[in-house]
DNA sequence: TTATTCTTTATTGTCGACAATTAAATGACG
DNA sequence: CGTCATTTAATTGTCGACAATAAAGAATAA
């Protein structure tokens, strides 16, 4: 696959899982730019929870930078939904509810057929080789840790971020790979599991990644689209699962409760 | 109509529908957020040409603030892409290429289709009624403003705004809302006009309506992809005649200095 | 004790000044 | 005359200080 990676990330050891890390190898020609991009990372980690606060004087004092850039990353990472600020208030690290993952899902679900779409009509043949590379990586690294590895850790996006490169959709890319797979990747780790269904979800890679490669735009959307719908239900219904279970435990504590 | 006005979503511009209605009121509790809206209104009205360069010192003193509330302004801007920053160097008004206009096509298909399956599944009666009222009012101004105007000014992304709504998907709504659609309405201002085809775009909209009311999903879908499809094959073929013109008078211009 | 008001404190919003970088203008040299 | 180097000007990036707002706490009254 083809990533720009601009030169020397010095001291950025956001370092995505090179193999084809999704860092856009970013711009750090000034602090605001340093700043936004550390945070997204620290977000998109789980290092800074959901939900948490952030104060302005203390996050200037840990980056080391006074307030004016800090304040216009934090702008920009409210622009893309990571941040939520009330003015005269304060700012508080989003916090994806059941609701809004599941339309997450619904906007993947529109976005990624189409581009699945244009990918098996624009996709070039050593672009498709780096695709199948991909899912060779991805195989491997299923052979050895067992199972949830691949679903659990960010092998699934590196396949779905490869598909909208081969879009060729700038627009797409920048409206999938800017900020919605940011919001996905916060849902990892808010939503700590997954509810891994990886040999499938692999089967159904493989598939598409077919289907891409014999132009047929048709099946490649199709199956993309169910593929994404499928990633959905999984989680909805690993939720409700969970969900049943923290009704249960709170049952029984309130029968002990009551008595 | 009925607007649902979420409380408190930082970013939501439940404004500027009624009809032609623009923008004014969200929040203005702080001088950024004001600046913010009036440049995207500026923007998007034209009244900041594309490609034009925005200074900073310029704009501080036309709108008398600061620098600092401006940059967090123009920060917002650059993340919704309605400008364009280069470090050190300067910002500009975004200025769409014909490629990505039509990207941009691609875009509101996958997602528009998408907003009205989702609307045939949710919309309410009350919200269905509201919606045939816009398609009233669009219909009474055609009457009296032949033609072009029902296309070329706001209309038509009216209806499209009510179908987002309906879909109850708070995600795509600030997506197509918030983003998506300022750089529809910039592509209006321009590529000056929009190779008008009222009548039959006013046809589809009403058949659109009748699915969603009907809750068919399927054919509401099938309807939208196709309106949009249709829009976006239009403009670009409204392009490439605009394009043969300009070639025959370059050659025509090269026939007369060569000689 | 509880509720309400006033004070205090911390955080956010805004501003003007200074440093860093780029683009333009000027001048020297081939 | 054109090209390159140097200087100049203007714009952007960054900072610290002050003002405005909201939350937290203390004190009083019922």
């Amino acid at each position: 696959m083809t990533l720009p990676t601009l030169p020397h990330n010095a001291d950025s050891h956001d370092a995505w899982q090179s193999a084809t890390g999704h860092d856009d190898a970013p711009e750090v020609r000034t602090l605001a730019e340093r700043v936004f991009h550390q945070l997204q990372s620290a977000i998109v980690r789980g290092e800074l929870a959901p939900g948490a606060k952030i104060t302005e004087p203390g996050l200037a004092k840990t980056y080391g930078i006074s307030r004016g850039p800090l304040r216009e990353a934090m702008r920009r990472l409210e622009a893309h939904r990571l941040i939520e600020r009330i003015p005269h208030v304060g700012a508080r690290v989003v916090k994806l509810s059941m609701r809004e993952l599941l339309e997450l899902f619904d906007l993947r679900e529109a976005l990624e057929s189409m581009a699945a779409r244009l990918a098996a009509r624009h996709m070039t043949a050593p672009e498709i080789a780096g695709l199948r590379d991909v899912l060779a990586v991805h195989e491997r690294q299923e052979d050895l840790q067992r199972d949830e590895a691949y679903f659990q850790r960010e092998g699934d996006l590196d396949f779905h971020y490869c598909i909208v490169q081969g879009s060729h959709n700038r627009m797409l890319m920048t409206m999938l790979c800017d900020d919605l797979y940011y919001l996905v990747r916060l849902y990892r780790t808010q939503f700590s599991a997954s509810g891994a269904r990886p040999q499938r979800a692999f089967v159904e890679h493989h598939r598409i990644v077919d289907a891409i490669e014999a132009g047929d735009e048709e099946l490649a959307e199709l199956l993309m689209r169910r593929h994404v719908s499928a990633s959905r239900e999984n989680v909805a219904k690993h939720y409700a699962e969970t969900l049943d279970e923290e009704q249960a435990s709170q049952t029984r504590f309130e029968e002990n409760t009551t008595s």
